[in-house]
DNA sequence: TATTGTTATACTCTATAACTATA
DNA sequence: TATAGTTATAGAGTATAACAATA
């Protein structure tokens, strides 16, 4: 006998009832996409925080360390060794601020660009894969509604 | 000088590309949704991973560790306190199972399902809540279109 | 006084290996 | 040999407080 005879079992998942939470959903398939993306981004030692980091530092090259930990609603503090990180493998840089020596321009480096367009590809070819169960048409209306719960939030 | 003037600021928020990522805003919108739903199991001494282990024992009494685990995602051994935590507090008994003395038939308590459905109604409280600004159609799409992520999940 | 970056630390979550008792 | 539960532990991620330098 290889399970309970205790129970009444019509061979669902134990999880059913949870799956009628948004909440759930939300949290497992995040975790099977980040385990994805963990091994993707793994091919250019990047972690996902690193990725995101270093996307807003080329796109918003001169953005300080407290208003990236703030984009990425992150603590500063632990910001610090990110940016060590990337400063060490000479991604970016900490550039200091004319009329303010207790801020640094975080400036990408072209090794730092060129790192960061090759990751999006890979990003973006990683989500077109894990999301490929979805039509264009749903992958966008997912995508506008995460967006605006995110917009919308409450409180 | 508030900003550095180093850079282009159209105004928007740093994080604007990453935006364009469904991973990356699956990850904010949970964190924003696992902030409220700590709070609103706090006031049950309930964590999340509780309340899921919980609510499944009680609707699938009998199941053992090892199935509970599978069900939640969770390493076994993970399993173990959060199970003791809940056999101290009297809400689920560990009971032994004819003919395998291995395993652990996983039952309810009346406590344990009066708490269950108290704590299930705030959860259903709180989701109606923290998604208020979708519209039942809304709430409904972004379910089915996680859910068919988790059961057509490639790989 | 307030802000920026920093250090140290603690706490939670998760993953792994190894053990026991049972099958 | 394999399985169920357990223990111990290590790593990652996150949160908090306090500090120095600067504004």
């Amino acid at each position: 006998m290889t399970r309970s005879a205790a129970q009444a079992d019509a061979g669902l998942p134990a999880d059913t009832d949870l799956t009628g939470y948004v909440g759930y959903n939300l949290k497992r398939v995040l975790s099977l996409v980040q385990a994805d993306l963990t091994q993707v981004l793994g091919t250019f030692d990047l972690r996902a925080v690193s990725f995101s980091a270093l996307s807003i530092v080329v796109r918003r090259p001169g953005i300080n360390q407290t208003q990236l930990a703030e984009a990425l609603k992150i603590e500063r503090s632990n910001l610090v060794q990110l940016i060590d990180e990337l400063s060490d493998r000479a991604l970016l840089a900490r550039t200091p601020v004319a009329g303010d020596r207790r801020r640094y321009a975080l400036m990408p480096t072209t090794a730092g660009k060129t790192l960061c367009a090759r990751a999006e590809a890979a990003v973006a070819e990683h989500e077109a894969r894990v999301f490929s169960m979805l039509d264009a048409d749903e992958r966008g209306t997912l995508l506008a509604l995460l967006r605006k719960i995110r917009t919308e939030w409450p409180g």
